[in-house]
DNA sequence: CAAGTGATTAGC
DNA sequence: CTAATCACTTGC
């Protein structure tokens, strides 16, 4: 399968491009070059300078933001709550730094490898959540500013997503954003049992 | 429901 | 230098 083209990342805005994202596999080999591959099911926007929960708000730059002002097509992995990775699609123009997170995937290939890493009960929890779906892939401090046309680690087109099957809500943890919380810049698909949160 | 965990950040 | 803050997960 093709790997996304960089305009994927930069020629679109970065709302849409969440909802685009929704259906791509996520493709990471591992140490012997076998895939170890999901689809991506649940994403959630952060657009940059306006928007309060993003941790580039303001053009704020820092060693860890930098990476969002090179423009789309990298990885932004950041470490959080001291013990997990979140993986994000940096996208849109250089010294625009967006960003889009993925949340959850559903497992696809090589889901032996996922259980190893993750050693948990039910397949169900694999790749439920951000922090939960880089342990199943690997994902880490390595993958800081990867290209994502390279070879370490990239997307793929593989389900089209009809607008009628993606959902929107509020993004989750954010609390702190205050009229942006509210916003409605997540994503996911309709009865996919592989969301990380449903509302109620 | 609460504890755990350490990079990152702002503020001295 | 120091202390506060987290785009979360798991096991009580």
């Amino acid at each position: 399968m093709k790997k996304l083209p960089v305009s994927f990342y930069t020629c679109s805005e970065t709302l849409e491009i969440a909802r685009r994202l929704l259906g791509k596999l996520l493709v990471v080999p591992d140490d012997r070059g076998d895939r170890v591959s999901g689809m991506i099911v649940e994403t959630e926007a952060y657009l940059g300078e306006i928007d309060k929960a993003c941790h580039s708000y303001q053009n704020r730059r820092t060693k860890r933001t930098e990476t969002m002002f090179a423009g789309g097509g990298i990885a932004y992995v950041t470490l959080i709550y001291g013990m997990y990775f979140q993986f994000n699609v940096v996208t849109g123009a250089v010294n625009s730094p967006h960003a889009v997170l993925v949340r959850a995937v559903e497992p696809l290939e090589n889901i032996e490898k996922m259980r190893r890493r993750r050693a948990v009960k039910n397949d169900q929890s694999l790749t439920s959540g951000p922090g939960k779906l880089c342990i199943a892939l690997g994902i880490n401090a390595d993958f800081k500013n990867a290209d994502l046309t390279g070879d370490k680690i990239w997307l793929e087109e593989y389900r089209q997503i009809e607008n009628l099957q993606i959902a929107e809500g509020r993004r989750i943890g954010i609390d702190y954003a205050a009229e942006f919380a509210d916003k409605p810049w997540r994503f996911w698909i309709k009865n996919n049992q592989y969301v990380s949160r449903i509302p109620k």
